[in-house]
DNA sequence: AAAAAGCGTTGACATAGATCAACGTTCATC
DNA sequence: GATGAACGTTGATCTATGTCAACGCTTTTT
């Protein structure tokens, strides 16, 4: 049944939908895995085993400084992709921590089934040029707001563009993703609820 | 004789080398264009016209703010793609100017052109998908560093990563390129020349 | 039921970096 | 050869945001 969302939501991305082959593809090599919460999907120093589609759930994507602090770089919901690409693409060991912020279910995929029976599929091409340029253009836009934009106007930013993270996440979560303290997140609230 | 650098070029980024005819159709449909500096590639709403490949020169990519201030976003020098995919690729008014800082020649093409004779190529989806790849990950390491690192830090890793920045951008542009004020990187540098 | 952990808030204080302004060089243009 | 941009530097001051610490409220764990 969760296949179901994964092959919706491919039919959403590429041009002409999937063929009943293609379909009996993905719901033979895509398996169920379950997360609890706290449990990883990938750590740091590890290479990314899993391409993973989320189901039901949510995860965080962070790194790790000297000092213990988390900085999250990435956070996932239903219907995204959870992975570290470069990782999982290129084998090289990933910086970066994914782990499950509340207990979760995706459909992944190994390299070696990617490889065997994904790799040459047309569209898994289509998909993953589609989903790589959306991100680029998604990072772009960080950039430029992280550089040009105030710690409230980069709240007001995120309220529009991915409403449900705020719906989701705590604000220390909201906070490290935004780039700022979760004591300066709080002010700003509070600040905004003032006006 | 400028054709020979992007097929040399588009050779090292594909896996197996462009076929005479593919090297045919580069040298009979990109077309030299040369821009003196100052000129524009492409201004803020307008629709991206050019795909560009830099032959020779320099040029930069940023917004401009209320107040006339260049915020910059990216830098490019000879065999790099200058242009703004998105508005090239989907039609949409570009919310950035791309000029020339040094006299520059690019080779370009129309997205008439791209549609009519590259759009089906082998090699033109192959190149792209490694391009938008690569532009991503350097993008979510951008998203990381401005939000972890300090000035001194950001300035240090530049170096590293792209020296030929240094050399060819006066540091008001570097200073903008890396999130910071002209003061700011000026101060840095000075400090840093004492230790 | 108690203890502990996670989360958000508020206050006092510290600081990196921005802003504004003045000045000296170098370089291009007439 | 003079004039004015464009560029970099330095100083004084300002400000947004970070840091540290304490407190209260839930929620989870034992």
């Amino acid at each position: 049944m969760s296949h179901q969302t994964l092959i919706a939501y491919i039919n959403r991305q590429i041009a002409s939908p999937l063929t009943e082959e293609e379909c009996a593809l993905i719901q033979e090599y895509f398996v169920p895995k379950k997360l609890r919460k706290h449990q990883f999907l990938l750590q740091e120093g590890d290479i990314s085993k899993w391409a993973g589609f989320v189901v039901k759930g949510a995860l965080k994507m962070y790194t790790v400084d000297e000092t213990g602090r988390e900085n999250i770089l990435g956070l996932f919901l239903e219907n995204w992709w959870a992975g570290d690409r470069e990782s999982f693409a290129n084998g090289t060991p990933s910086p970066y921590f994914i782990d499950a912020f509340e207990d979760s279910e995706l459909l992944v995929m190994t390299k070696e089934v990617f490889n065997a029976h994904f790799k040459n599929q047309r569209f898994v091409a289509e998909l993953t040029r589609t989903l790589t340029e959306r991100q680029a253009l998604k990072l772009l836009k960080r950039v430029h707001a992280t550089k040009t934009l105030t710690a409230e106007q980069r709240l007001i930013d995120l309220e529009k563009t991915y409403p449900e993270f705020i719906q989701r996440f705590p604000q220390h979560i909201i906070a490290s993703y935004l780039g700022m303290t979760k004591e300066t997140l709080s002010r700003i609230r509070a600040q905004m609820i003032k006006k």
